[in-house]
DNA sequence: CTTCCGTATGTTTTT
DNA sequence: CATACGGAAG
C-alpha cells in the first residue's frame, strides 16, 4: 500500500476494505506532499461512490486541502474536460447532456427523417445499439460492417452517424460522448493531451472491474508516459464482483492489467473486516466454481457464527410471509430493521414482499427504484427550466409544449418542426416566427403566442429573481402544478411532493444555469432519510458495496437466479456472472446470511414448478444449515410445506431433503404451468392477522375515505383493530396497516 | 386532440 | 397477471 510510484492493481476482495485504500493513498501522496489537490486523478463509477471518498479523504486530510477538483465519476471529469475543449469536438462549451429519454426520442426522429418505419426497427433498440458501440469506443466509421447491417437492413452506420451529426446541431452530446468525444479530443489533439499528462501526476480508479472499453480506452490515454517512465495509476477493484458485463464492462480490464501496464504492482487484500467465517466459507467456495478468476480466498479473524441458512418454500407468497415472520421474530429479539435487507434478483419479487409488509405492519424501504430524475414530473419541470434557459433545447421544448395540455398536439409540433429544420433555426424561435402567419390554425395559434410570450417573459426574470423562485413561478405559470393538483389519482401527491424537493434542492446552487449542470450528472434522489428504522429491500446489484447484519436472499431458483436470460444470452460467461451476483449478495451479510427458494414462481402469469438453483449446489455442506422452513406454514395438509431435516442436511453436494426431491420431481414429471396456484394456502393469514392485532381502536370507521401513499384513494370496508380492509378505487381490495393510511 | 381499448411483453441499471 | 404502448374511434 506504501507504493505509490508506477503502476498498482489492488484486488480488493469484499469487505476487504477499497474505499480505505483509495482514501488514505490519496492521503499519504497529499500528506508526503507529492502532489497537490488538483494533480490527483481520481474516477469512480458513481456519484454515490465519488461523494463517499470526497467525504472520507476530506476526513483524513482536515479542512486545510480544499476538494480535489478531478475527483469525480468518468462522466463528470469527462464533461469538466469536455467543456473546456468544447470547440474541438464541435461543440460549444455550454453543451446540453442528454439522458437516455432524450436520446431515444432524437433517435426516433433519425430514423423517420431516414424514412425508415420506426415500428420495425424501434428507436429504443437503436439507442442500445449506439450506446453498445460508444461503450466500447466506437465512432460511426470504426463501427464492424457487420453489426452495422445487423440494425434496419445496414443503416445502422448511416443512422448512427445521423444521430451524431444531430447532436452536434443540437450542441448537445449523450452519456456515451462525454467519454467518446474526449478520447476523440486526446487523439486528434496531442497537445491538449499532454496538457493532462503534465497536470495528472497520479491516477487513482475505483471498481476497476465495472470499466468498459471507452473508459480503459480514455484512461490508457491520460496514463500514456514518456518512454522509459512508468503511469503512476491505481487501480482498485475485485474481478469476483464484476456484475455489469450486460452494461459493457469488461472483466477483461482488470484480468489484463499486468500485461497493461509492465511492470505493475498486485496487490491483493484477502482479509474480510465484516462477515464471519461461515458466510466467507459458503461465499468462497461458490465463487470458487468460476473460471478466469485472478483468484483470492478471503479470511477473517471474526467467529464462524452462523451457518449461512437455506430454506425452501411452496411458492414465493410463502416465501415472503415466512421471511416477514423471521424478520419480525429479529425485531423482537432487538435487531434493527436497518442492519436487515432482503436481495432480489430481479424487481418484480419486490412487490410480494412489499405487499407483505404492509400487511404486516413491517416499515420497509425500497431501495434503487425510479430514480428521481427519471420520473415524469421532474423530467418535464426540468424541460421548462432548460427550454427557458437554453432556447435551442428543442427536445426539452417538445417536451413541455403540451404539457399541460394546451391543445398543441402532434399537428402543431411538426410544423414547427419541419419549419425549424428546414430553416435551420430551434423551434421555439421557429414559433415565434409562425404564430405571426397564417400557417397554423386560429387556435393553436393563439395558445402558441401565449406560450411563446410566457416563455419570453420567464426568459427576462431568470436575471432578476431567485433562481429557486423563479422555478416556482415557471411551474406555477405553466399550469404544470395545476395539473397534479387537479389530478386525484394515487401518485399525484407524491409528484407534487418532487416537484417541491426540486425546488427545495435548488437552494444549493449557484444559479439556475449551475442547477442543470449538476442534475444532468448526478440526477440521483436527494438522499432518503435514513435515520427511520426501516428493512432495505433492493437488487443484487444495487446491493453492491453495502452490507446489513442480516440479508435475505430469496428466489435462488433455476431460471430465477442464475436468470434463464444471462443464460441463453450469454453461456458460460452469463452463469459466472450469475454466480458473482450470487456472491456479491452472500458477502454483503455481516452475521447472518439467508438463502430461499420456492417450489413455485409465477412467471409472466403462469405457475410455474421450479427447482433451486444450482448455486444452492455449489454452497459447502459445512458452512450451511438446511432448515425447515417456518413453522407456521407447514403444518396443513397433505402437500404442505415440507420439512428440512436438520440432522441430514446434506449427502455430499446433492440435496436429500423431501422438498428438494419434491422440487426435483415437479420438474422431471414436466409439470405444466397452469392458471391456478398449485394450491391454496391454508387460513394461517386470518389467524395470524387476528392474532396479531393491537386491538387499539382505529381512529376510522367503515365507509371513511382514505388515502394510501402506495394505492391511492380508497374507501374502508372493514376494520379489525388497526387492520383495515380497503376498497381502493385503482388498487382494489387491499387490507392494510392504519398507520400507512391518512384521512382523504 | 383526446380517450379508450386491444395487444405485446415481460432482468439486472449508471451516467 | 399487469403494465405499457400503440392504434383506432370519438
Amino acid at each position: 500500500m506504501e507504493t505509490l510510484d508506477g503502476p498498482v492493481l489492488v484486488l480488493a476482495g469484499a469487505g476487504t476494505g477499497k474505499t480505505r485504500v483509495l482514501t488514505t493513498r490519496i492521503a499519504h501522496i497529499l500528506a508526503t506532499g507529492r502532489a497537490v489537490p488538483h494533480q490527483i486523478l481520481a474516477v469512480t463509477f458513481t456519484n454515490k461512490a465519488a461523494r463517499e471518498m470526497r467525504e472520507r479523504v476530506g476526513v483524513l486530510i482536515g479542512q486545510s486541502v480544499e476538494g480535489m477538483p478531478w475527483l469525480g465519476t468518468f462522466h463528470a471529469i469527462g464533461v469538466k474536460i469536455l467543456r473546456r475543449h468544447a470547440e474541438l469536438v464541435g461543440l460549444k462549451s455550454n453543451f446540453t447532456i442528454l439522458d437516455t429519454d432524450d436520446q431515444v426520442r432524437l433517435m426516433k426522429q433519425v430514423i423517420e427523417a431516414q424514412g425508415i418505419d420506426e415500428k420495425r426497427w424501434p428507436a429504443r433498440q437503436l439507442a442500445n445499439a449506439i450506446d453498445g458501440w460508444k461503450n466500447r469506443g466506437l465512432t460511426p466509421q470504426q463501427v464492424p460492417a457487420g453489426e452495422a447491417m445487423s440494425f434496419a437492413t445496414g443503416k445502422g452506420g448511416e443512422l448512427y452517424a445521423a444521430y451524431q451529426a444531430r447532436l452536434k446541431t443540437l450542441n448537445a452530446a449523450d452519456f456515451g460522448d462525454l467519454l467518446l468525444e474526449c478520447i476523440r479530443l486526446f487523439r486528434d489533439n496531442p497537445g491538449v493531451l499532454s496538457e493532462y499528462h503534465r497536470r495528472f501526476r497520479f491516477m487513482l480508479v475505483d471498481e476497476y472491474q465495472d470499466t468498459n472499453v471507452a473508459q480503459y480506452l480514455w484512461l490508457r490515454l491520460l496514463a500514456q508516459t514518456q518512454a522509459g517512465e512508468k503511469p503512476n495509476v491505481c487501480c482498485v477493484g475485485d474481478d469476483d464482483q464484476s456484475i455489469y458485463g450486460w452494461r459493457g464492462a469488461e472483466v477483461d480490464n482488470i484480468l489484463r492489467f499486468e500485461k497493461d501496464f509492465p511492470g505493475a504492482t498486485v496487490i491483493r487484500l484477502e482479509r474480510n473486516y465484516r462477515s464471519t467465517g461461515h458466510i466467507l466459507g459458503a461465499a468462497g467456495h461458490l465463487i470458487a466454481n468460476n473460471e478466469g478468476r485472478l483468484g483470492k480466498t478471503l479470511f477473517t479473524d471474526d467467529v464462524d457464527g452462523e451457518r449461512v441458512t437455506v430454506a425452501g418454500s411452496w411458492d414465493s407468497g410463502e416465501e415472503a410471509r415466512a421471511i416477514g415472520d423471521e424478520i419480525e421474530a429479529l425485531q423482537r429479539q432487538g435487531h434493527a430493521l436497518n442492519d436487515i435487507a432482503i436481495l432480489v434478483r430481479a424487481s418484480f419479487q419486490m412487490r410480494e414482499f412489499e405487499d407483505r409488509f404492509v400487511t404486516l405492519g413491517l416499515p420497509y424501504r425500497v431501495i434503487g427504484g425510479p430514480r428521481f430524475y427519471e420520473r415524469a414530473e421532474i423530467r418535464d419541470a426540468l424541460a421548462y427550466f432548460r427550454a427557458t434557459m437554453q432556447p435551442a433545447d428543442d427536445l426539452a421544448f417538445e417536451r413541455i409544449v403540451n404539457v399541460p395540455k394546451r391543445g398543441l398536439g402532434d399537428a402543431t409540433v411538426q410544423i414547427l418542426h419541419d419549419y425549424g429544420r428546414r430553416e435551420g433555426v430551434p423551434m421555439m424561435q421557429a414559433a415565434r416566427i409562425l404564430v405571426e402567419t397564417e400557417e397554423l390554425k386560429p387556435k393553436p395559434r393563439q395558445t402558441l403566442r401565449n406560450l411563446m410570450t410566457s416563455f419570453g417573459r420567464w426568459a427576462g426574470q431568470a436575471e432578476t429573481m431567485r433562481h429557486q423562485d423563479f422555478a416556482q413561478l415557471i411551474l406555477e405559470e405553466s399550469g404544470y402544478t395545476d395539473m397534479w393538483q387537479k389530478d386525484r389519482t394515487a401518485e399525484a401527491a407524491g409528484r407534487l411532493e418532487n416537484l417541491k424537493e426540486l425546488v427545495r434542492s435548488m437552494e444549493a446552487f449557484e444559479n439556475m444555469a449551475g442547477f442543470l449542470e449538476h442534475i444532468s450528472l448526478v440526477m440521483d434522489a436527494s438522499e432518503e432519510g435514513a435515520s427511520e428504522d426501516k428493512v432495505s429491500i433492493l437488487t443484487l446489484h444495487g446491493a453492491k458495496g453495502l452490507e446489513y447484519d442480516t440479508v435475505f436472499l430469496p428466489g435462488w431458483e433455476e431460471g430465477l437466479f442464475p436468470h434463464q436470460r444471462s443464460l441463453d444470452e450469454n453461456g458460460r460467461a452469463g452463469l459466472e456472472e450469475e454466480r458473482r451476483l450470487a456472491y456479491v449478495g452472500l458477502t454483503r451479510a455481516r452475521r447472518r446470511a439467508k438463502v430461499w427458494f420456492a417450489s413455485n414462481r409465477r412467471i409472466h402469469g403462469l405457475w410455474q414448478a421450479t427447482m433451486p438453483s444450482r448455486f444452492v449446489d455449489e454452497l459447502p455442506a459445512s458452512h450451511v444449515d438446511v432448515v425447515e422452513a417456518s413453522s407456521a406454514y407447514g403444518s396443513g395438509g397433505t402437500f404442505a410445506m415440507s420439512r428440512f431435516d436438520r440432522a441430514q442436511p446434506f449427502s455430499g453436494s446433492t440435496y436429500s431433503t423431501p422438498g428438494w426431491q419434491r422440487a426435483k420431481q415437479n420438474m422431471e414429471a414436466g409439470f405444466k404451468a397452469t392458471n391456478a396456484p398449485p394450491r391454496r394456502e391454508p387460513l394461517t393469514i386470518e389467524g395470524e392477522l387476528v392474532a396479531r392485532s393491537t386491538g387499539t381502536a382505529s381512529v376510522y370507521k367503515v365507509g371513511d375515505r382514505v388515502f394510501h401513499i402506495k394505492f391511492g384513494y380508497g374507501e374502508i370496508a372493514e376494520i379489525d383493530g388497526n387492520k383495515l380492509t380497503v376498497d381502493f378505487d385503482k388498487a382494489g381490495r387491499k387490507r392494510v396497516v392504519d398507520s400507512f393510511i391518512d384521512a382523504a
